[in-house]
DNA sequence: GCAGAATACTTAGCATAGCTAATCAATATT
DNA sequence: AATATTGATTAGCTATGCTAAGTATTCTGC
């Protein structure tokens, strides 16, 4: 076994810790994403159709990894706070087009700038170095990922 | 304004980056952790106390912000399913010590071994110096949320 | 071109997980 | 000793996940 100092952790190790981090980082902001006034189900649902573009129920239950059943209440429940609209798709009756109202896109926006404005205080406490292997870490971790 | 180059994004930027990593990242675990058996909320709980030891329920509620009504309902979950168990401190009779059962500190252990084995493998398509830029930014990122 | 299969969505019914308000028991305070 | 505070539970609401079953539309094979 080759030696493997303080320095470098096993690929395991960071594993765990890189969940653990995550875990915490979202834990951290799900506090600001609650001032949305909706449920992360629906504000998840609406950031999917917002940067996504409107589409069908069933691919929008698949990007959430949701089963048909569940995107079809929160469709229902986003529907009626008027942040998103069901429309019949005319070339396949059978499917819809989901798309996000203009009340619902400025909610996801507000709620993503207060939600980035507030971790970004936190990550202004790093040097420039520190954000530097960061930003090249999420480059990493979202190619290892893909 | 300062120069700004591709290179070096904002803060902000590299907030909004980060905050959707996480997300991904721990969608892509989450379907090992079911086959745990039980639920997201309940797992988590075993993992407070299996590595922070016995506590209290209101310690338990606070560590994974949750109201203490919401956690002594996941308590009766952990107990029936034989992963936890309650008794009274005896040092102040109107509050519990919660502590797992050796069955509940197994299932998490194993549980814990397939999580991070699975996102192992993904982190194994790295470099060497791809995973010390990951090292570091985590360690970044615990202290800036810290 | 029509009968049957496949697809898209909804409805119904169940479990888990979050909340607040109200209650009970034990401890602390005055 | 009376009252206030604290720890936990119960009751009842909402949101979010599932499977199974139903309806409407489209596709396929003959």
């Amino acid at each position: 076994m080759p030696r493997s100092g303080p320095t470098s952790p096993t690929t395991e190790q960071l594993a765990d810790r890189l969940h653990s981090t995550a875990i915490h980082l979202l834990r951290l902001v799900r506090v600001q994403d609650s001032a949305a006034g909706i449920g992360p189900a629906q504000l998840s649902a609406m950031s999917v159709i917002v940067f996504g573009g409107p589409m069908s129920l069933n691919d929008l239950a698949r990007a959430e990894q949701v089963k048909p059943p569940t995107m079809s209440r929160i469709v229902d429940a986003l529907e009626a706070a008027g942040l998103a609209r069901r429309r019949v798709n005319p070339a396949d009756r059978r499917a819809l087009v989901i798309a996000a109202t203009k009340k619902g896109t400025a909610l996801l926006h507000e709620g993503r700038k207060r939600r980035v404005k507030f971790l970004a205080r936190y990550l202004e406490r790093l040097s420039a170095s520190e954000l530097a292997a960061l930003e090249r870490a999420l480059l990493s971790i979202q190619k290892a990922i893909r």
